[in-house]
RNA sequence: GGCCCGGUAGUUCAGUUGGUUAGAACGCUAGCCUGUCACGCUAGAGGUCGUGAGUUCGAGCCUCAUCCGGGUCGCCA
């Protein structure tokens, strides 16, 4: 039988024990035990650090013989007087103090665990996942769970302080398949029948607003039945807000308080607001990217023009296809690259959709991959063109512009990351505005909304919304913070004859939208005040503030990729009756095969 | 769904052209040790080489299939 911890109450959390002749009585887990046969040191780790218990000669015997028994992770209470230590250990904040142990209980004994509870660990995430509970026990993950929390305080404090109100939003809603897919949840009562989980509750703030509750915040939890990414979990937790009397530069101004508060007070860093702001259009042609990482150069700059006049294939085919060339210049000794390097940077472009990448090296004289195709003094008129300096590399894309732009953002990506020149602890956030507001679906060749179809058009563009969808761009911006979509948000649509009009624009027929949207349409007649609002990635936050590279790093019970948790294994299947209640038949792949 | 990478003691890894009984470190167990702090010393236990076929006199190593995990593209209004 394991002891109790009757008649003792914890005083102090053992990351705290630094006052000399206190008496304290603290619990935690066995970190590390160092016997030296007639003098035993336990080492006792909390969510708040470690301290040393001390059993010698001093010490009761049968206290002794118990510390003596005590292995990794047993959970302990100690109860005893804290000292001097005789040779202090000056990398921990108790390193000065031990406590001399008077009464110990061993209130819970571990089995060996799978894998070592330790601050560093090479143990690879599967493992790590199965047994969840026990990597949420190490220093570096308990440090950035407790910095999610302390984000998401300091968010809630931020904008009560504003005038927001925290509104909770149904888990349970309709199913509206536009955009990503939902998670439905199957309804008892209506067999056949199913609720969707929120992708966001986009729809619910907007009638928030026009029932008259003017800011409204909300941690949202959010789901999405999509494939995993290091930065993507099918669920997920947003910043929700909206707000109403205000325009775009008005909801960008509050973000912008937020972060500039969050990062003082957690990382203390210094955000300048206003935030710098850049066009999609902008953005896509000097970085290939709609969350560039401005951290650093190699910017894409466009040689259609120096190029036009060459006698090169690649070049003049991509040109006359209505395409473009550009090149980015990859600086800071990246002449370096071998044959083979840029062998795989190629490989990696072809990968993206590019037909291939042209080069020119500049170790000790320019060495161009086209070389043969150029007269004297064309090599001279691009390299002068993108500024190249011996040292550097230059890469070239020829083709349609799109892919151009983004093979060469991805390929600068990687370059920025190989050469190392992305420094560690700036914070670059970022506006991306103007966002198009449609997009060509090239499979159906068709423009499709890039937003929810409540978003507002910019008001210039109205006229275009039939003749140019192309061209119209949308009341809708992005924060970006080192390279990631942080946020999205937009100004909504409030005017009931816009609204309908977008619809159509979109191709949705009048029974689609009714039996789709019907209330959101019919609540915009009864009026609504101008209203839009964001969503901002918590996780994503909170990730970069850690400094993580994995959302599962900021996520106490992260899925995994195929979207299942490792160690409760869920999705599972469920039994006959279940599924009978619910009035639902689960074709098997096998019986699929048959039919 | 496509592409790339990985899977060998509990853990992290090594393992030679395919050739004796598959090794190391850490962890674990036992013993010793009165000031350690990644304690030290001695000894020991611990393996279906992800799984299944195939090639071979012989497979951890070669071939095929399959499972699991990671990254990425598609996808993510």
């Amino acid at each position: 039988m394991a002891d109790t911890m009757k008649g003792l109450k914890r005083t102090d959390y053992c990351g705290d024990v630094t006052e000399i002749g206190k008496e304290v009585v603290v619990g935690g887990f066995v970190d590390r035990i160092r016997n030296k046969g007639g003098v035993i040191f336990v080492v006792l780790r909390d969510r708040t650090g470690v301290v040393q218990l001390l059993f010698n000669d001093e010490t009761e015997k049968d206290i002794f013989d118990k510390a003596a028994s005590c292995r990794s992770e047993y959970v302990l209470m100690a109860k005893g007087v804290v000292r001097e230590r005789e040779s202090k250990n000056d990398k921990l904040k108790t390193g000065h103090a031990e406590i001399f142990v008077t009464d110990l209980r061993i209130l819970s004994k571990a089995q060996t665990t799978p894998f070592e509870i330790t601050s560093e660990t090479k143990v690879n995430e599967e493992l790590r996942l199965k047994y969840r509970y026990l990597d949420l026990r190490r220093a570096p993950l308990q440090q950035n769970i407790i910095m999610r929390h302390r984000l998401a305080k300091v968010t809630r404090e931020y904008f009560y302080e504003n005038g927001f109100l925290e509104i909770e939003t149904p888990m349970m809603m309709k199913s509206t398949p536009e955009g990503a897919r939902d998670y439905l949840i199957p309804s008892r009562v209506h067999p056949g029948k199913f609720y969707a989980l929120p992708q966001s509750p986009q729809i619910y703030k907007q009638l928030l607003m026009i029932a008259g509750y003017d800011r409204y915040i909300q941690l949202a939890r959010c789901f999405r039945d999509e494939d995993l990414r290091a930065d993507r979990q099918p669920e997920f937790t947003q910043i929700d807000l909206e707000m109403s009397f205000v325009d775009a530069e008005d909801i960008q101004e509050c973000v912008e308080g937020f972060v500039q508060r969050a990062f003082k007070e957690l990382m203390n860093v210094d955000i300048p607001t206003p935030l710098p702001r850049l066009t999609f259009a902008d953005a896509m042609n000097r970085y290939g990217s709609d969350k560039p990482d401005t951290r650093f150069g190699f910017e894409i700059q466009d040689l259609t023009e120096n190029v036009r006049d060459i006698d090169f294939a690649v070049f003049r085919n991509a040109i006359e296809d209505g395409g473009s060339v550009r090149a980015i210049n990859v600086k800071n000794g990246a002449a370096t690259y071998t044959r083979k390097e840029i062998d795989k940077l190629i490989d990696h472009a072809k990968g993206i959709g590019a037909k291939g990448l042209a080069y020119i090296r500049w170790a000790d004289e320019p060495n161009c991959s086209f070389k043969k195709f150029l007269k004297a003094g064309e090599l001279e008129a691009i390299c002068s063109a993108v500024r190249a300096e011996k040292g550097d590399l230059v890469l070239i894309c020829a083709d349609k512009t799109k892919i151009v732009l983004s093979t060469l953002g991805a390929i600068r990506l990687i370059c920025g990351k190989r050469l190392d020149v992305i420094p560690e602890n700036t914070y670059n956030f970022l506006w991306i505005t103007e966002m198009p507001f449609f997009e060509h679906d090239d499979e159906n060749d068709t423009w499709v909304a890039a937003h929810h179809p409540f978003t507002m058009p910019m008001e210039e563009c109205l006229e275009y919304l039939d003749s140019d969808p192309a061209n119209v761009r949308a009341k809708s911006w992005d924060l970006v913070l080192n390279g990631t979509e942080l946020s999205s948000g937009s100004m909504r649509i409030t005017d009931f004859e816009l609204q309908q009009k977008m619809f159509e624009a979109l191709g949705m027929t009048d029974d689609e939208i009714q039996a789709k949207f019907g209330f959101l349409v019919d609540a915009y007649r009864y009026a609504s005040p101008p209203h839009g609002g964001m969503g901002i990635g918590l996780d994503r936050l909170a990730m970069i503030m850690c400094k993580a590279d994995s959302l599962k790093d900021v996520t106490a019970f992260p899925k995994v990729q195929n979207a299942s948790e490792l160690m409760s294994e869920c999705p599972s299947s469920v039994d006959d009756e279940s599924l009978d209640v619910l009035g639902i038949t689960v074709v098997k792949p096998d019986d699929e095969e048959n039919s």
